[in-house]
DNA sequence: GCAAAAGTGTTCCGACTACACCCATGC
DNA sequence: GCATGGGTGTAGTCGGAACACTTTTGC
């Protein structure tokens, strides 16, 4: 775990010089369209070297005075206008190389990635067009080949996606402020496939949870009976989130 | 990309130049002495400015050609000598005005902590001490006041070893090579407090894993029957790791 | 023998699974 | 009526919690 190499890996003082970085904040945003029940991650092509005509996912530098998370909040609304959004930092890829910038300037500057994790809304999501467009949803397994280590921090977001909804309440983020439990299947079915539970059972499980508010109110679409609309009650689930709780 | 920095925070340029960082990696290096059945953490005093005289976690700036991961290998290797634990990235803390060296030197540097969480057998690990001395295992009960945001990390820390006790092997990472089942539910018990399990029923659920490999060799240890010495197998573990696995 | 620690077994109960079945609506 | 989706119930099974009990050692 020696530090390596730089132009002179054998000079003394190249071991104890400190490495500036250029911090990036990378987006994985994720996104449930219902309707087709498929699960989404938005991308953008790059325009500029390196990488340029590689789609990519949405990525900044960290400004002067701007934290991590602002940054992260930036870059998406820069690309979409939503309201409704679940966000957190997700890893941080920092090996030295993993950009081509750093060859190119001869090791005087790194640059670092804090990838963040976002699920939004997708109903109310409106890309922003940039002018060149170059900026679209993906279902997850039509990825394309993208720029830099931006597969490998994708698949890590992917698999702290499954996890969170599993035992986090981060579907409510997306939702709309009612819906049916229909609804809510269907989302988990996009996220996690099939076979991950019998709709009754799922059903039976989240309503003795007790954090479902039926509102009494009833929406009918199309053929079929009438479902209840749901409330998520953020008190009720404050309330019972010291016991383990599974919806798988 | 803009090279030098605006002093004022105020001119419209400032918001669009980018941040010039450096980054340091802090360790929560946690390890267990189950003769006393206590959880500890690693400290170590600070001899230079900011927060001279402050317990801190031992922590380093990244070097040039020097990964995230290696330099908290290196942080580690500095202060302690072991050759069995386990490593992983934690969380990464960068808002601005973290470090009052941001300040003193009026926006021109960032400083960026990328927190990592050991795992360290305690046996054999020696402290090494540097000279003036100043590093200790502190119990996690009565951990003094910190340098920096590290009260917040070391938090963020306990958190994650609870967390990856339950569903990971992280504990075999620091038994010897074989232990007993008294052992391993020591560590727990000293991790997670009583009440966690009953001693039985930990064993039953841990046998029927089965991962754990009767040695035929048993220990004797003061009074009471010899208990069986066992050995994790990592073959077995990586074969039945796909279903969901709690040690609780 | 007795205390101490290891190890086994048993009972109870709640949770998940896999269905079968009833209900309300559009057409 | 009947297809479609919403909603309820139940029998079987598995696993964890609690606790009693047996085994093997040191003294």
């Amino acid at each position: 775990m020696p530090g390596k190499l730089q132009k002179n890996p054998d000079h003394p003082l190249t071991k104890l010089a400190l490495a500036d970085f250029k911090v990036g904040v990378d987006n994985v945003i994720f996104s449930v369209d219902t309707d087709q029940n498929r699960l989404l991650v938005l991308l953008v092509m790059r325009h500029q070297e390196p990488y340029m005509g590689y789609w990519s996912l949405p990525g900044t530098l960290v400004r002067q005075g701007e934290s991590l998370e602002d940054a992260a909040y930036r870059v998406l609304a820069e690309k979409i206008r939503v309201n409704h959004l679940y966000l957190e930092q997700l890893y941080t890829f920092g090996g030295p190389h993993r950009d081509p910038r750093e060859d190119a300037q001869a090791y005087d500057v790194r640059y670092l990635s804090v990838s963040h994790f976002a699920l939004v809304r997708f109903e109310e999501a409106t890309l922003i067009a940039d002018g060149v467009c170059g900026i679209a949803w993906y279902p997850l397994a039509q990825v394309p080949r993208l720029a830099f280590d931006h597969h490998q921090i994708l698949s890590y977001g992917y698999q702290r996606l499954r996890n969170k909804l599993e035992y986090s309440p981060i579907a409510f983020d997306v939702l709309p402020e009612v819906f049916t439990l229909g609804d809510l299947y269907q989302l988990y079915v996009a996220v996690l496939g099939e076979g991950f539970a019998d709709y009754s059972n799922f059903r039976a499980r989240l309503l003795k949870l007790g954090f479902l508010q039926d509102t009494g109110h009833k929406t009918s679409r199309g053929a079929g009976r009438p479902a209840s609309l749901y409330r998520f009650n953020a008190e009720a689930f404050a309330t019972c989130q010291d016991k383990p709780m599974v919806f798988i």
